[in-house]
DNA sequence: GATCGATGATTTTTT
DNA sequence: ATCATCGATC
């Protein structure tokens, strides 16, 4: 233990050692949080607390799983492990343990954002409220926050005033008791519920405070109100809350995290001890100087100045392009360059502000070849045929759960449509039953929905209740089960007819799903099909993060909080972008996208690039972007900047002829930058260069065409289906017979013209 | 009940 | 520009 801590810093050691009591630890970006919370966990384990008594909460899963691992190799492993996990992990496991006490249905589903829309929608349809007046999103919302503030349906109706609250709180009573008959609960539920349970029995909420002597919190600032209600009840016998965090990094405020969680520490916990690390044991002189001279700028901020003994570094590169294209092939050229320096794709990791920016950035990776993963987006488990797999499953483990059956009750097609399926909720719902029972009364089904409709509803509830009989006897694993399904709705001749286009990779979801089912029935032991779908209903982007140095790594500012990465590319540094158009109007909101931009550039270990472009698309038009106003606040001496040339441009008849490569953009470097960058700056209105001739000028200058036969070092023949200039390079499409499509940029991998 | 094509919203961030 | 939803038609 003695050489645990002999490794941290004063400050460190300091915070882990702290007496009982509430502790804060307010910990700057870089400043070894991570170490200085599983030490703690180390240290007390280390005097003699039992490992039970010890519950951690973490942002992610993932981090749960990093943070196990590191106390395992300070202390060893093999005790009784401690409880460590993600808000909704553990009150899951509180709910499955005693939310009898509450009246949850025992086999409860999860509800995702997308579940809850769906059946949002349901009930706006029986409720006869017009989905164009109120959106769904938006009802969601707002049923959220009310959720978020434990707010009851009677609460929100009583302080109703206008007409929209009202009808807002109507949606969220019908909402409610829709969850109920789905036994089911959404994500603010398993927090809430949990909350409830401790506030409301206190038998219960006494055995697990008594149990838990030490409680933990990393990502403290990001925490909201039920969070905090749950950390209070949890910490309520013994008192003894760690918790850590960074003001400055707080980024969750819209979906109702609270910073006065963390400001306000001393009022929630009189009495706390507060402890600041401001050394930073991660980031370059220069990268630090940056991050600490823009988030200066915040005023709502306790304010800490991060400091480093290493080297100053690199310069920041902050570079202007023409647009998003321009912008993606110099990510593709910084990759190059960095792995040519000597760091690993896997080093250099792509961030931005929004999910749709990754697209053009993929594009570019994938025409480089270059080996990259998107980090959430649209992931694995929401893409269609996974979700509707997945439904089957969830309809097998909870026969109440609507959203999944209506998912799937026609897909593959049973000539189930939508007006069958309606009588026949509502005749079930107005017989208080659940679907499926409701299937098997031949003397109420057949008046609701018709005698050929019938036979074809128990048709399908009979295959449901076979599979659901073979996987509660055991007979069928979950993997098994899952490859039953698939087989007896012959899912792939079905995906094939659906769209034989897309069939192949469609399908190659599906089995990767089998793949983690067995990887979860080999890993868990033989876990049940209810373990298996919570498990996948709370993983998180992050979570799915592969540890290795092959790809190049996209993904948002807010995927990326708690990582560290050698090489960072922050894209789309633009105003309305970064900050963010919808969160501009108020000062809060401005604050919130510079702490936003602080996360980005503290993820940098050694370089960070930070690149934006003078138009991007939207909606398909093109629009004008000014610089983002943080890059502006950047000083001088840590960053060089390059600027596009507005001025002279080059004759396009010059390159119409001869394979002239497309012109490098031309920069100049602003001499006064830091200052004239400040302020807002009027919108561009010199006419700044097309660059669509370009790309057509290369295409027709080019060696290819299509139609040309190829040859290919190791893909062999091909036909050329496209010719494309993308950023400076040559793209060339090929068929080949054998290797199938491929993107081929000639001027790394030689393709010879054959006629 | 299914299929095709037109229309309109959509992009902020996530457990 | 793309995707989901809606309406008309078979």
């Amino acid at each position: 233990m003695d050489d645990l801590l002999r490794v941290l810093n004063p400050d460190q050691r300091a915070a882990v050692t702290a007496p009982d009591g509430p502790v804060l630890v307010v910990a700057g970006a870089g400043s070894g949080k991570t170490r200085v919370l599983t030490t703690r966990i180390a240290w007390l384990l280390d005097r003699g607390v039992h490992p039970g008594a010890v519950l951690a909460f973490t942002f992610t899963n993932k981090a749960a799983k990093e943070m196990r691992g590191r106390v395992d190799t300070q202390v060893g492993a093999g005790r009784a492990p401690f409880w460590i996990g993600t808000f909704h992990a553990t009150c899951l496991k509180l709910l499955r343990a005693d939310g009898a006490a509450l009246g949850l249905n025992p086999r409860f589903a999860i509800y995702d954002t997308d579940d809850q829309k769906r059946l949002l929608k349901q009930v706006m349809a029986a409720e006869k409220i017009d989905p164009k007046q109120f959106p769904v999103n938006v009802v969601r919302t707002v049923i959220s926050r009310w959720k978020n503030d434990d707010t009851t349906p009677e609460a929100a109706a009583e302080k109703a005033i206008a007409h929209v609250d009202e009808v807002h709180a109507t949606l969220y009573a019908a909402y409610e008791r829709a969850l109920t008959r789905c036994g089911a609960l959404d994500f603010d539920d398993l927090i809430l519920r949990a909350v409830h349970l401790l506030e409301r029995h206190d038998e219960v909420r006494a055995r697990y405070a008594g149990r838990f002597q030490h409680v933990l919190v990393d990502e403290f600032q990001d925490t909201n109100s039920l969070q905090m209600l749950l950390i209070k009840a949890l910490a309520s016998e013994h008192g003894n809350l760690f918790a850590v965090g960074d003001d400055d990094q707080s980024i969750y405020g819209w979906r109702g995290a609270r910073v006065e969680n963390m400001l306000e520490f001393d009022q929630y916990f009189p009495g706390a001890h507060t402890f600041r690390l401001e050394q930073n044991y991660r980031s370059t002189g220069n990268i630090l100087a940056a991050a600490n001279a823009v988030i200066a700028n915040n005023r709502r901020r306790k304010g800490k100045n991060l400091w480093t003994e290493s080297g100053v570094g690199d310069p920041l590169t902050i570079e202007e392009f023409l647009d998003g294209d321009d912008e993606a092939a110099r990510i593709v050229e910084i990759v190059r360059a960095e792995c040519a320096a000597g760091h690993t794709r896997g080093d250099v990791t792509v961030l931005y502000r929004t999910n749709a920016q990754s697209r053009l950035v993929e594009d570019a990776l994938r025409r480089a070849q270059i080996a990259h993963q998107v980090v959430g987006s649209v992931q694995f488990y929401e893409r269609k045929e996974v979700r509707d797999t997945l439904a089957y499953l969830k309809l097998v483990a909870n026969p109440a759960d609507e959203i999944s059956l209506l998912r799937i009750i026609n897909v593959p097609k049973r000539r189930l449509g939508e007006t069958t399926v309606e009588r026949f909720l509502e005749a079930a719902a107005y017989a208080d039953l659940p679907p499926g029972e409701f299937s098997a009364r031949t003397d109420l089904l057949e008046p609701a929905v018709g005698l050929a409709a019938a036979g074809r509803l128990r048709a399908f509830f009979d295959l449901v209740a076979r599979w659901r009989t073979e996987a509660g006897t055991g007979a069928l694993s979950v993997p098994e089960l899952l490859a039953r399904i698939v087989k007896d709705i012959d899912y792939p001749g079905w995906l094939h007819t659906d769209d034989p286009e897309s069939a192949e990779s469609r399908l190659e979801n599906v089995a990767e799903l089998v793949n983690a089912a067995h990887a979860f029935h080999e890993g868990s032991d033989g876990g049940t099909l209810a373990q298996f779908l919570e498990q996948i209903a709370l993983v998180a982007d992050a979570d799915t993060i592969q540890d290795g140095e092959g790809a190049v790594r996209l993904m948002t500012i807010h995927t990326a909080k708690g990582l560290e990465f050698p090489v960072v590319i922050l894209a789309g540094c633009e105003d309305e972008l970064l900050p963010h158009v919808t969160s501009s109007e108020t000062e809060a909101g401005v604050e919130e996208e510079r702490r936003l931009f602080y996360v980005a550039l503290t993820r940098a270990r050694q370089r960070a690039y930070l690149l934006h472009a003078a138009r991007r698309r939207r909606f398909g038009a093109h629009e004008d972007c000014l610089p983002s106003r943080f890059l502006g606040e950047i000083p001088d001496p840590v960053c060089t900047r390059r600027e596009l040339n507005r001025g002279w441009q080059p004759p396009i008849a010059q390159t119409l002829f001869g394979s002239a490569p497309r012109p490098a953009p031309t920069w100049v470097t602003p001499s006064n930058s830091p200052a004239r960058m400040l302020g807002p700056r009027p919108k561009p209105t010199r006419p700044v260069r097309q660059t669509s001739e370009w790309h057509d000028d290369v295409a027709q200058a080019a060696p290819f065409y299509p139609g040309q036969h190829v040859s290919h070092s190791s893909f062999g023949s091909g036909v050329v289906l496209r010719v494309e200039g993308v950023g400076d390079d040559l793209v060339v499409t090929v068929d080949f017979r054998d290797a199938g499509h491929k993107h081929i940029i000639p001027r790394f991998a030689p393709l010879v013209g054959l006629d």
